[in-house]
DNA sequence: CTGAAAGCGCTTACAG
DNA sequence: CTGAAAGCGCTTACAG
């Protein structure tokens, strides 16, 4: 049972291990019983084609790279099962690498990626500064991998492709619809970290702030629910709150507990929202209204996208908008 | 800046690729001056050595394949996190395979691992029938590829090292603590999966009860909310439950719930816990008690496990099991 | 301490 | 439709 070769099957076949390869790889340029029987040796022996030999021969590796910040966040977990799903479809393997934001720079993390000779490179990482940014630019462009920008944006990049749903739109009708309830204290809450994606919740709401001449309210919380805690509380000193924009929804759960500590009703006296539609709402009491955030579904298109990109398919859109909805629940008038 | 081989650098260096390959991999066995000008070339032509050169040509990868059932379950993915830490210490890259129950059978991804020549295999997959126990048996055996089991563990085996808590004792003393509160109607909440882990948590359970001269009362829920509300509402048209202990602590946020509705007091009436200490646990109101798993460490110890096993050091210990502790907030008296 | 050479297991023009 | 052969970029005995 030890691995069988390319040769052995070629030699239990009679026939050259060129004909093996093709039948494998080619197989409409070989006889059909020819192949047939290839086939059948192949299944015989168990043979699987060295994964190392292949790559080095044909100087592709099937493989993707997929660069994320932290697997313990609950979208960027779901977003892995959308982007295995796919790759496994399209035969590619998925090499892993998850930032330890303190012990390796990003780039060094890179440098591997590149090294591991993968075709191409799904970025996770929703914090992108000027300088990665400019490093994955000169990867795409001295290497020639593809790269997939999956629930992230960079302002203005009209180079990287990406797939995404539009933060922006889903902020400005998230807070429209506490406008429209009414709602004048309107606070948000998001995250001190410079997510992308967090900073166009914050331009969408802003927007629809302005809009109805309110004043504009943002927090930013490190997300850490003792401190957030203590944040709340402040804003129920002065009573003046009356909806709350949560970029997530634990961060919203949070909210609506420190809320019932201090005895204010929810929906009645505040509207509270959060944004991705985790199980964190449904588990709350009341039942969280939020912003569904197909997140399955953008890592699973950012898979596909990269495999049209390594394909060298025409690409119609490099910056891919998927659908998101209001989920109207118990939180919210 | 495309990529350099290893032939440009032993020109680049006036040496042979012998050498440039030793100075990289042995420099013991080269003469400090010439490493160091080997090394200085490397240096400046930016040189990586080709991964699957490397690989075919060694039969060694440096890459671990690991494989787990769902990335969603916050326990997989925070594990990950463990894993990948150590990993890139010991300079390990990371195959990630994620199984989708529906269409790829377990046995074909083995396959696949198998020919992409990993050096070892975490296996995160905690439904193990006696098939895939087998089928991983051979792997090891025949194949000589070190395999860790990694927060699962397979009865009576004592070929497959593994990692874990003793969750046969934390479901005993969780069980032991309700009873210590005069608790008379402890129910324990599974799973419909056999997921080995849930089984030795209701064997302590069990054990315990047992002890006590209670009645062991356990259902198996798919752990879907609606599904598992249905269900809970039962519970309440008798009156005779009084305590609680779900394997996971989002299914007892779920009956705390249910609970409410139905206007009885937690921990008055009936004491609550789970398993785990995930952020569902400290959102809850009240705050769930629950055991605590020390998921990241299962992970990161798993990993270093299989470096050993990967160099083949003697382990003195082939079933390793780490601390978990009694977390208890306000479910329980 | 260093080099020449074989070999790892494939793919892919090139002939036929 | 099929085979012989070169080559992918490394490592590693084997000599010297």
């Amino acid at each position: 049972m030890s691995k069988a070769t390319i040769y052995d099957v070629a030699g239990a076949a009679r026939v050259s291990l060129a004909t093996v390869s093709r039948a494998i790889n080619n197989p409409e340029k070989v006889k059909p019983e020819t192949r047939e029987r290839v086939l059948r040796v192949i299944e015989e022996l168990g043979y699987k084609p060295n994964a190392f030999a292949k790559g080095l021969a044909s100087r592709k590796s099937t493989t993707v790279a997929v660069l994320v910040p932290d697997m313990s966040r609950a979208s960027i977990a779901e977003m892995m099962n959308g982007i295995a799903d796919i790759a496994r479809v399209y035969k590619y393997s998925i090499l892993l690498y998850i930032l330890d934001h303190e012990e390796t720079p990003e780039e060094d993390v890179l440098k591997e990626i590149v090294a591991a000779q993968v075709d191409g490179i799904l970025y996770l990482n929703d914090e992108i500064t000027d300088k990665q940014h400019d490093f994955l630019l000169s990867i795409k462009n001295d290497y020639k991998i593809p790269i997939v920008l999956t629930n992230t944006i960079f302002p203005d990049d009209d180079e990287i492709p990406s797939v995404s749903i539009d933060y922006d739109k889903a902020g400005y009708e998230i807070t429209k619809k506490l406008i429209d309830e009414g709602r004048k204290n309107i606070y948000m809450v998001s995250t001190v970290r410079k997510y992308m994606v967090n900073d166009q919740k914050e331009a969408g709401y802003l927007r629809a702030i302005q809009e109805a001449s309110l004043e504009p309210k943002i927090m930013r919380t490190s997300g850490r629910i003792s401190i957030n805690t203590e944040h709340f509380n402040e804003y129920f000193k002065d009573q003046k709150i009356d909806g709350l924009i949560a970029v997530r929804d634990s961060i919203a759960v949070s909210f609506m507990n420190v809320a019932r500590q201090n005895n204010v009703p929810i929906p009645q006296n505040i509207s509270v929202v959060g944004f991705q539609n985790t199980k964190y709402a449904l588990l709350a009491r009341p039942k969280l209204s939020c912003v569904d955030v197909p997140i399955y579904d953008i890592g699973a298109v950012g898979m596909r996208l990269l495999t049209k990109l390594m394909n060298q398919e025409d690409i119609t859109e490099r910056e891919i908008i998927l659908d998101h909805s209001l989920v109207l629940r118990e939180t919210t008038l």
